[in-house]
DNA sequence: CATGAATGAGCGTTCATTCAT
DNA sequence: GATGAATGAACGCTCATTCAT
């Protein structure tokens, strides 16, 4: 990548962590390319030189979440051996992703509502991969015989579900810090989870 | 209250039920009073005889949605004596409650995103009564010995985004019908608040 | 009149004079059929019963004012003899009127700018009843020798000017009362009128 | 100033000229932001470009206008030393202005109906600040015996009152052209100040 | 006569998008 | 590459007006 390649490069990502710390702010439509861009002390016509429309900017930045999780769910499935270790790694991980990184926007979204043909697919796509990772991982376990024989899918989006909801209740109430309540909430669903013990 | 008064509140109601389904499949801003008209063969202008503005329609929506959640709520209390299957119960209705009135836009929403003041105390004060009844019946449960001593917070958040979480995926893979599913869902919570057998 | 007449005819002015207020307050623009209904407790639809539309209320409310102010004119004239008493007294009716009824649009309305066609030509002839009315006592005062030859159109736009002007400024410089301030002016004005006395 | 400052600060001036033009003749809620964009060939949003919205555009209008007026009135202070001579002039400026500028809605506006807050407080102090310059010149005739003892506020307002009466009547009998009437008026005006003779 | 309800035309305003410089 | 300026389509909202009851 040439060096101007590589300005480019960091140009655009600045401007989609921008835009991604303020559409999980105020929602995507009341999100103006002014205050994206004003964030940056840009001009409305500088995003506009590198991403085609307000449409692409969203569909870049939540394009760029979602392959962040996947990757950070790839590192730690490659990193950790442990079965049970590996799943509360990753909700840990996710749940500190979606708060920190602020990509709210992240959990409540239904991606047909703001995307269409290729964009949705890819999306949509991502959005399975993602859940095939922690299907995996479930899957693995129940293998394993260490996970008790529940439903695949059902289990994985209860488990997206608490998971998505934290950033509902984090900031209100906030005696747990972050760590703490990733903690907490790995223990109850690994409940699901695991085979009683006998 | 008189005939004139009876109709009106109809009226009314119909706007709110229109208004409800179409931001939940467009959402909010998305939607436009012309759309909302639309589907009822109105005109925008009889809209705004009935609601002051276009937030106050969000707003005693999205009221009347988490009313009308509360007194479902209540109506089972007062119906179902065993704990366990009260809460079974409640899950399988806001579940139902969820996908068959589309309310869709309840789940994701964060009210500090559309409301402020009076509006927003409102809301978050309904919000909270709903949540309160869910941990009296998680307290109950502890209390008779029936559940495992958990925390009460952290156990309602992850059932509340369990079942919100639904509506996300339900459509796009509807193998099992709505009702297996809240079922299923019911079946799997209720693990992390039994006291495991012994 | 029918009694039927007479009760419509004292509807239509009362609804006449609510508008003269509000107009005087608010504007025409700024007033709405529904604050002039809302006033006297009627709805909007009541007054479209007794006037054709705003245009027409603004036309009679108009119509009114002047015809009433050209008959306190006339009716000065026909109880004071002397020129100069006759002057101050109409005068001082003008300010009052002014004043008390509120007709504030009056003073800086252009007639152009709201009426056309023959509402505007009775509009106008009116207005011009009114200037002869002074005009007739100017004139009257020369001819007998008592005031200035003066060129008698600018000494009575002289004077409508300067009456007219009080709305803008009685209210916010308190200290004399109304009839203090009508009197100080006439007095003034006279200067304008009087000869010179040897 | 920048060659950029100054092209956006003429653009501004333009479009103040319009809106005051168009204000003038149909009046602030006649006028529509389209009006004031079409009369420069140019679409309502370039408007919204160079002022927040219709008030902002109103404010900086009036507001301008005042200004002007004061400086106006300075200036002539500065070049003419003699009182009556001042006076005068400043009246005939004051009357050419109201005619050329066509600034008539600055005749019988009351402030008090357009404008609130920060706005209306200068707004008014510019309208004082206008009053106290007549004033001032006022009380150095009467100072130097000149003009007799006149109330000043009185004498002030029915000059301001006659001057801007001018407005209503100048065009429907245009005998007599602009310099005249102003002479005219001066000349009949000063009669109040003017200590008799002897 | 009165009114509640409905309508539609029109206005102010926002904002994504374009483009000459 | 960046920006100031311009655009126009769309939306929320108001309000005079109408009309069935």
């Amino acid at each position: 990548m040439s060096l101007r390649a590589q300005k480019t490069a960091k140009k655009k990502e600045e401007i989609l962590k921008s835009a991604v710390t303020i559409i999980a702010e105020k929602g995507y439509h009341a999100t103006t390319m002014e205050d994206i861009a004003a964030k940056l002390l840009m001009t409305k016509g500088s995003v506009y030189y590198y991403f085609k429309d307000k449409q692409d900017l969203l569909y870049q930045s939540y394009k760029m979440l979602l392959e962040r999780s996947i990757e950070n769910m790839k590192a730690i499935k490659m990193e950790v051996p442990a079965t049970e270790e590996k799943l509360r790694r990753i909700m840990a991980a996710h749940i500190d992703y979606l708060i920190t990184e602020r990509f709210g926007f992240e959990a409540g979204m239904k991606p047909e509502q703001f995307f269409e043909g290729e964009q949705l697919d890819t999306i949509l796509e991502l959005r399975s991969l993602y859940a095939e990772g922690l299907d995996e991982i479930i899957l693995e376990g129940i293998d394993s015989g260490y996970f008790d024989n529940v439903d695949i899918k059902i289990a994985r989006n209860i488990i997206l579900g608490a998971m998505n909801w934290v950033i509902q209740w984090y900031k209100s109430e906030g005696e747990k810090d972050q760590k703490e309540i990733a903690d907490s909430i790995s223990e109850y669903l690994m409940r699901i989870l695991k085979k009683p013990e006998n």
